[in-house]
DNA sequence: GCGACAG
DNA sequence: ATCTTGTCGC
């Protein structure tokens, strides 16, 4: 088998890079937007995506996802290892979100790239990171995080990175980010990740299996 | 060469 | 991310 090429995976990382619109490519304020998380569960990943109402803050939809890892956890290539079931969880979504918020860096990353911003050119939409702990950069005044005269992104209350991802403002993206926050994370991530911890204890539990969401027979997450 | 390092 | 009990605080 193939092993993973980091060399490539940078070299793709800065090509792909040229591809990023940072500026709203949709109307503010967004119709809904969506949050996407994972859980491992032995060698597969679950994606779980959770699409909510960007106004009264209520789900619209959920779709869950089940992809094999076959890609090391590198630092700044987190993408080719997490992408596969993200994209794949939000395809599912009948609805295409106006937004997605990724549990990873954007443009807080040393090529300026990372997973939310590759996961927002592979799918052609527009994506926020917003992430829990510090990547690349320093923080400065009001909590910028900058690397020579760019600015890449901000920290937030709580200890939250917000970067652009793709087809979005920094300004936006704290505007979506801030008025979504009821705590730590905003709710469509904080809804994902907890329903991708619920698939995963369930699978555990031998009530479901990676096959059944492969397969498509469990696309719905009921929690709520 | 050494240390840092999203999830 | 994942492995895990109790515990501090509103």
């Amino acid at each position: 088998m193939s092993i993973f090429d980091a060399k490539k995976a940078i070299k793709v990382q800065r090509l792909l890079s040229r591809k990023i619109i940072e500026k709203d490519m949709f109307v503010f304020p967004p119709r809904n937007v969506a949050g996407v998380d994972l859980a491992y569960v032995g060698d597969y990943a679950i994606g779980v995506a959770v699409l909510m109402d960007f106004d009264g803050l209520h789900v619209i939809e959920t779709a869950v996802s089940a992809h094999k890892i076959n890609i090391p956890y590198i630092p700044t290539l987190l993408a080719f290892r997490e992408i596969p079931a993200m994209a794949k969880a939000i395809k599912r979504l009948r609805t295409r979100p106006d937004v997605v918020l990724v549990d990873a860096h954007g443009k807080i990353h040393p090529r300026r790239f990372g997973a939310a911003s590759h996961l927002g050119v592979i799918l052609g939409i527009p994506t926020i990171g917003v992430a829990k702990s510090p990547l690349f950069g320093s923080e400065h005044n009001g909590g910028k995080i900058i690397d020579g005269n760019d600015i890449l992104g901000v920290k937030l209350n709580k200890n939250i990175y917000v970067s652009v991802g793709h087809m979005v403002s920094l300004d936006t993206a704290v505007k979506i980010v801030e008025k979504m926050r009821l705590y730590r994370l905003p709710e469509p991530l904080r809804r994902a990740h907890k329903a991708a911890e619920k698939i995963k204890n369930d699978m555990k539990l031998h009530k479901i299996t990676v096959d059944d969401i492969i397969q498509g027979r469990i696309t719905q997450v009921t929690l709520w």
